[in-house]
DNA sequence: AAATCGGGGTC
DNA sequence: GACCCAGATTT
């Protein structure tokens, strides 16, 4: 693309990010110097979560946490209780360490900075960097990705080749105006199934329109199968006060939830070995099946049997506890059963 | 380079 | 059910 034609298509999407750009809770603030707070927040609240369902936890996030000061002194329960169903929960453990960093060292003053910070990788360096600190940074994200590959009618871009194109569109006058409209427009006008190419700022540039088939670029990634996990997990106590767990590792690392004991169901007898082996920890004596939850997450499906139990360790109260999907659907289930004991 | 890490939206 | 979402970190 010649410097002309660079020149014409970074004046039409800025024209239209100015006209069109979404207005959202974190883009206050003069351009390129935004607050750093409130834009960390954001951008690590959005990664892998649609702007729609982060606008929620963003609010909320803010009230009970208003300063970095707040959030590096509270309990790291309370920063996932905030966190609760929204996902990958090592955002929010890196949140919490990385506030403790800020509060002592203040916020980062360039790109390196940043990227040095626990749970900020390139994308959210480079955003932060031109949203707080203005430095022409180029943001690689899943819009950029389809924007660029269509603009290029690339059907297998490379994050290495994605991050040269982006670097070489990158508007170095408005970086962070120009890193939002490109998102923008990937969220908006070219989506990845029905992209409105009547409405695209970029369609007199774009191979991608050319060639009539867009969503042929970048082609779809393979994904793996998902798995098949079961157990059995116990309820001891009411779906208020319980036996809850605090669950460490990588998956809901750092949630709470009811006691489980994973199984082979290829294995007979497994199940009624591991409800017993789970008894046995805490210690507990197995009682009634409450009855079974499903959940679906991206790389595999678990599958609970709950049982009823007695005994254990103490119940602790359930509501300021921090829980995931799955330990909702439990509770709620022993909840309906006990429902419909009055009804 | 490939796996792992949630939960929900969209088609 | 497939595919994706303002990705980062670990293996």
């Amino acid at each position: 693309m010649s410097a002309d034609q660079t020149a014409d298509l970074r004046t039409a999407l800025l024209a239209w990010f100015d006209r069109q750009g979404r207005d959202l809770p974190w883009r206050q603030g003069p351009e390129g110097r935004r607050d750093p707070y409130r834009a960390w927040v954001a951008e690590v609240l959005l990664q892998q979560t649609q702007v729609a369902r982060g606008l929620g936890y963003y609010h909320n996030f803010l009230t009970a946490f208003p300063s970095v000061q707040d959030l590096a002194a509270a309990p790291l329960d309370d920063v996932l209780k905030a966190w609760e169903g929204c996902g990958y929960y090592a955002r929010a453990r890196n949140l919490h360490r990385a506030a403790q960093v800020i509060a002592q060292q203040g916020f980062p003053e360039a790109y390196g900075g940043w990227l040095a910070l626990p749970g900020v990788g390139p994308y959210t360096a480079a955003a932060l960097s031109s949203l707080t600190l203005n430095e022409a940074c180029a943001v690689n994200d899943g819009n950029v990705r389809r924007v660029l590959a269509r603009l290029h009618a690339e059907p297998q871009p490379t994050p290495r080749w994605v991050q040269a194109q982006a670097d070489a569109l990158l508007d170095p006058a408005r970086p962070g105006a120009w890193n939002e409209a490109v998102m923008d427009l990937g969220a908006t006008i070219c989506t990845p199934k029905s992209p409105q190419c009547g409405a695209c700022p970029l369609s007199p540039w774009c191979a991608g329109r050319a060639s009539a088939q867009p969503t042929a670029y970048p082609a779809p990634k393979a994904r793996p199968v998902v798995q098949e996990v079961r157990a059995v997990a116990v309820l001891i106590g009411t779906p208020q006060q319980a036996v809850l767990e605090q669950r460490a590792g990588g998956l809901l690392g750092g949630l709470w939830g009811l006691p489980t004991q994973p199984y082979d169901p290829a294995r007979p007898g497994a199940q009624a070995q591991a409800l017993r082996d789970l008894c046995a920890r805490l210690p507990a004596t197995p009682g009634p099946l409450l009855g079974e939850v499903t959940h679906a997450m991206t790389h595999r499906r678990v599958i609970w049997q709950v049982y009823a139990a007695t005994g254990g360790p103490h119940p602790t109260d359930v509501r300021g506890a921090p829980l995931s999907r799955l330990d909702h659907k439990a509770l709620s289930l022993a909840q309906a059963r006990a429902d419909s004991l009055f009804t």
